[in-house]
DNA sequence: CAGAGTTCATGCATTTTAGTATAGCGACCG
DNA sequence: CGGTCGCTATACTAAAATGCATGAACTCTG
């Protein structure tokens, strides 16, 4: 038990974990092989145990390795975030801005928000993330996120931009070929579009179509991107954002009485970053565009 | 715009913020004057900018110093974390667990519950943070915490421990002085001991006393325990938990019906660390503890 | 089964980084 | 007002970390 080792060292650490091998890692941090091996040695010795198992087809980590790794990815995230803030100080909107948003919105929405405001502020630099991890803003992955949980954090910025309405939606070539389900329980005899594993928002869901599970879909993926796909493919019945649906002309509702879900949706930043110029205008122009989106008929 | 600078950087720069000065710094990391000076250099000409102002008298952080500071500080604090918990690998219960916790319950009910512990696991090590910040865990400040109130995030593993439950006391020695007021509106002319600067969970306090403001306050205090010490000296009327009051023989609970809260109490701890056994011993053994405290007559 | 292409480990030269010593400047105190 | 103490900045030296070159072991492929 020394002094304490330098920083760099868990960055060495992280790099071997993602590239399981010291010349893979040392290939992504710049640094020569030995130069790795001699930090993950020092780090070994550090904590007094192995921490990778060497082969000649590289370093597969140990159980106390991969314990240890959370702390690593926090710490890369930070290192990045602090340099994304550091190099973008001043009054000038200009410079990186790191946005978490979901598959769907990332693809289907926010590109043309962005392109509007990139065209207003050419020094801006956009990094899009495509994740529905909570904790991203926490954790510094991101700079702004766009929820559809309300945060409760108390570090956080959020502004609630509207309701994203989900809905059952078909494309009109499936319906002209199978007709349209006249009530829930008449979804045995269609081609669902769902989930492959289960979680919170989709149990949500769930609950009003009671008489659906897991075994009813006939083609199950967790994207929703890709599940709206392939309602625009005709595939089958699923669910998309309604607001997503109409601006697609061939798209119908199915059932909109008995199956819809609203999303609160929220644009949120840590607080933190409100007092820079180029995160504020992002996240303003994130929240106009949403809620633009949102009204849209 | 170089490659990545050493994570060190962002360690030196933590400290010549915290000490104000170079050599205070090398002071704290045990290095020299020189070598900070050096850290600081290359970290300002990376960013472009200055960092600090120079001084015969130390070092003052410009803004943009101090916006970055929050970054640096999660990195020292995960940093923390991480060496942490890989000083305690292993099946058996040893090494450090960093707990936070309220003043109060730091003071008046955990010292009981650890020493026990202790006794258990001789070479389990605690470390004491008296903090009410909601993010400690997430920033990996603490390991584990008690908290009042429940925890959202997902990444957290919560266990409520029942409900801690605050009301007005007062010391026998006061009341056969002055009297027991006998409604709200009596407390005009009595001496009340309350807090300094209003936090939410004051504000949920007042809703029950509308008639009480911080001008009615003979003694204002933030810390919690000097209010319970005040209050255990004999100099007023003021809040504190009825769990403990009733541990002192000599304080009476005034107005039983007309103010009482009750706070719901919770156990948290990062997921990532239920597979730690030191951890794990810990929670448990505060769960316990606190429930016992919690429903002692 | 041999050769190409990986991998990690090790010895040595070099570069980088840190430490030492010192000078200069300002504040504080008697 | 002079002496002391603290701070930072700079030249020089010592140490440490890095890179290079090489060797040995393993995998994959023709």
């Amino acid at each position: 038990m020394n002094s304490e080792p330098s920083w760099d060292l868990y960055r060495t650490f992280l790099a071997v974990l993602r590239e399981q091998s010291l010349s893979g890692a040392a290939r992504s941090l710049g640094l020569t092989q030995p130069t790795v091996s001699r930090h993950i040695d020092a780090l070994e010795s550090l904590v007094g145990y192995d921490l990778f198992i060497r082969s000649q087809r590289g370093l597969s980590p140990t159980e106390a390795a991969e314990d240890l790794r959370p702390y690593a990815e926090t710490l890369a995230a930070t290192t990045a975030a602090l340099v994304r803030a550091a190099s973008s100080h001043g009054k000038e909107v200009r410079g990186p801005v790191r946005l978490s948003v979901s598959e769907v919105v990332g693809v289907e929405i926010v590109p043309a928000i962005l392109a509007d405001l990139r065209a207003r502020h050419p020094d801006l630099v956009i990094e899009l993330v495509l994740s529905d991890a909570v904790d991203d803003l926490i954790r510094r992955d991101a700079d702004i996120a766009v929820r559809m949980v309300e945060p409760t954090q108390e570090a956080l910025l959020a502004r609630r931009v509207g309701t994203i309405e989900l809905g059952l939606h078909a494309h009109r070539s499936y319906i002209e070929r199978r007709g349209v389900p006249a009530s829930l329980a008449d979804f045995r005899g269609h081609d669902l579009i769902g989930f492959d594993r289960e979680t919170p928002a989709i149990r949500a869901m769930l609950k009003q179509m009671r008489f659906i599970t897991r075994d009813h879909f006939a083609l199950r993926a967790d994207s929703n991107l890709a599940q709206f796909a392939a309602i625009k493919a005709g595939f089958g019945i699923g669910v998309c954002q309604v607001q997503l649906a109409r601006r697609e002309p061939d798209l119908v509702r199915v059932l909109p009485e008995e199956v819809s879900l609203g999303l609160p949706t929220y644009v949120v930043m840590h607080e933190d970053l409100k007092s820079s110029p180029r995160c504020r205008v992002v996240f303003d122009a994130l929240a106009a565009g949403l809620a633009a989106h949102i009204r849209a008929v």
